[in-house]
RNA sequence: GGCGUCGUAGCCAAGUGGUAAGGCAAUGGUCUGCAACACCAGUAUCCACCGGUUCAAAUCCGGUCGACGCCUCCA
């Protein structure tokens, strides 16, 4: 498969260091408040990246982190008037939640940097035993004039970028040898979090925590780092600097980044506050959708997040459960047993869909071109099995779509729900209704279900319904 | 100012040299008591605009206009 990498600027074939292992590590979220569906898109893209790769064989290492100490975090504990480690503690699980609900699976280790402190403090040290770090009144900087290859990622000319940060010189970071210094340790503020090390009481800088906890859960050097696109300066610039320079070898061999979410059509962003958290997305769908909506562009390409733009994406998606609904109805209830002469021809001809997916997928993960073929699938098994046909081409046509959903992480079965025995005896009135021919009154209590937010459909099964 | 991205039907979105996938919405039809679902049909002579290269361009090159991102905490 083929990944655009940000480092080269190409798309490039992917091989991982190990044959049949891919070590990748994404950027998680900072623990302050709910994660906003800007944080949602990195997690859906990459979770499907993960599923992918597992789908073609690979045994992924997959890392992610919560980043669990943090200025808005500790303004937030002020705030509250509790300990920063209860804050985070909270919206991690409940990020959990919310991952849960978009069908994001939980990383193969999930480290929190208050966890990680004496690795990093580690690194830091090795970073000054080599002359790469330095510490002003205890406070330790990264020395990046001594890192030659400073900006490969970015592609960043550091003159520019000197010239660009006199506005920050002289707000108060004259103690820095150089504007592109970055922080590795800071001291500790009154009433802050803090931790013992060599150079002060204090906490470790924001970069430095995702080189350790890559090295620690997957080495020094890995195959995959990912994250949005906005930390590729200065977040993953900087953790190349630390990582390459303290490890002595080339840090990650592929770097994907996401691009932005916008709310209609402006960027979205937590100092704007125009931001919508999952969990009230959550309460108007049903979060596949917004999965769904999440893959229906390629992930390097600005998505625009809308009302209009969410109702479509549930009528999509509905429209490939109906087509599952229906296969598994045929299951049970198609006349033939066992596949039939044509088919099995049929059988046959499905396959070009599966390649059409994968062919899609190996172009750097790309999701629209791949849910195209999916919805070629559904309209094929819409045609080809029918209830004259057999109970294992249904069975064949269902399980090739739940297997490419899968690989999206879309659910193809419909969580189960017991309806009220109130709406239940509706249900049945309006059936002897029909039965009597009594279609005003039918049509009436079908209305008022309507009302109630239930749909019905008859069909040649019986009655069934849905949620409108 | 530096670096980079994008502009395809009402909306969303693939395609990046060989003559426009897919979805949503809307329209007509079949099915249905009526609907819903599903199916069928048609639906961009054209891919922001101008010019160039080529037998051939939405796809390459140059320019114009427009939208946007990073360079500062941010997915």
């Amino acid at each position: 498969m083929k990944l655009y990498n940000t480092l080269t600027r190409k798309k490039e074939e992917f091989v991982p260091l190990r044959e049949g292992k891919v070590t990748m590590y994404v950027c998680g979220p900072t623990v302050y408040n709910l994660i906003h569906i800007g944080n949602a898109r990195p997690m859906i893209v990459f979770d499907t990246a993960r599923r992918y790769m597992e789908y073609k064989g690979y045994e992924v290492n997959y890392v992610s982190n919560f980043t669990d100490v943090d200025d808005k975090i500790i303004a937030r504990s002020l705030e509250e008037g509790i300990p920063a480690e209860q804050v985070s503690a909270r919206y991690i699980e409940e990020c959990k939640k919310d991952m849960e609900a978009m069908n994001v699976r939980p990383a193969t280790v999930h480290p929190q940097a208050t966890q990680e402190i004496q690795g990093m403090i580690d690194m830091i040290r090795t970073l000054e035993e080599k002359g790469y770090a330095y510490n002003v009144n205890g406070t330790v900087y990264f020395r990046t004039r001594k890192f030659k290859e400073y900006g490969k990622l970015s592609h960043k000319n550091l003159d520019d970028l000197r010239s660009g940060n006199r506005a920050l010189q002289v707000t108060g970071e004259d103690q820095k040898e150089d504007p592109l210094d970055f922080v590795l340790w800071k001291p500790k503020k009154e009433g802050e979090p803090s931790w013992q090390a060599p150079w002060s009481d204090g906490r470790p800088g924001w970069h430095i925590e995702c080189s350790e906890m890559a090295k620690k859960y997957l080495g020094e050097e890995i195959d995959i780092h990912a994250g949005g696109e906005d930390l590729i300066f200065p977040h993953h610039e900087n953790e190349i600097a630390q990582s390459e320079c303290c490890n002595g070898k080339p840090f990650a061999r592929y770097w994907l980044h996401n691009a932005f979410l916008n709310i209609d059509n402006r960027k979205m962003s937590k100092s704007l506050g125009n931001f919508f958290t999952v969990r009230e997305i959550g309460e108007k769908y049903d979060l596949q959708v917004l999965r769904f909506f999440m893959l229906s562009a390629h992930y390097r390409s600005p998505l625009n997040f809308s009302a209009e733009i969410m109702e479509s994406s549930r009528n999509a998606l509905e429209r490939i459960l109906t087509a599952a609904d229906r296969l598994r109805e045929l299951e049970q209830s198609a006349a033939e047993e066992s596949l039939l002469e044509q088919e099995k021809e049929k059988r046959q001809e499905m396959k070009s869909f599966r390649e059409k997916f994968q062919e899609a997928m190996d172009d750097d993960l790309n999701t629209a071109d791949a849910i195209s073929a999916v919805f070629e699938l559904v309209k094929f098994a819409n045609t080809e099995a029918v209830p004259e046909g057999s109970r294992e081409f249904a069975g064949i046509l269902r399980k090739e779509l739940e297997e490419l959903c899968g690989i999206l992480g879309l659910k193809t079965e419909r969580k189960a729900e017991v309806l009220d025995e109130e709406i239940e005896e509706m249900i049945r009135q309006r059936q002897e209704a029909r039965k009597a021919r009594d279609f005003a009154r039918a049509d009436a209590i079908r209305n008022e279900l309507l009302e109630k937010g239930i749909l019905l459909e008859d069909t040649r099964e019986g009655v069934k319904w849905k949620r409108a």
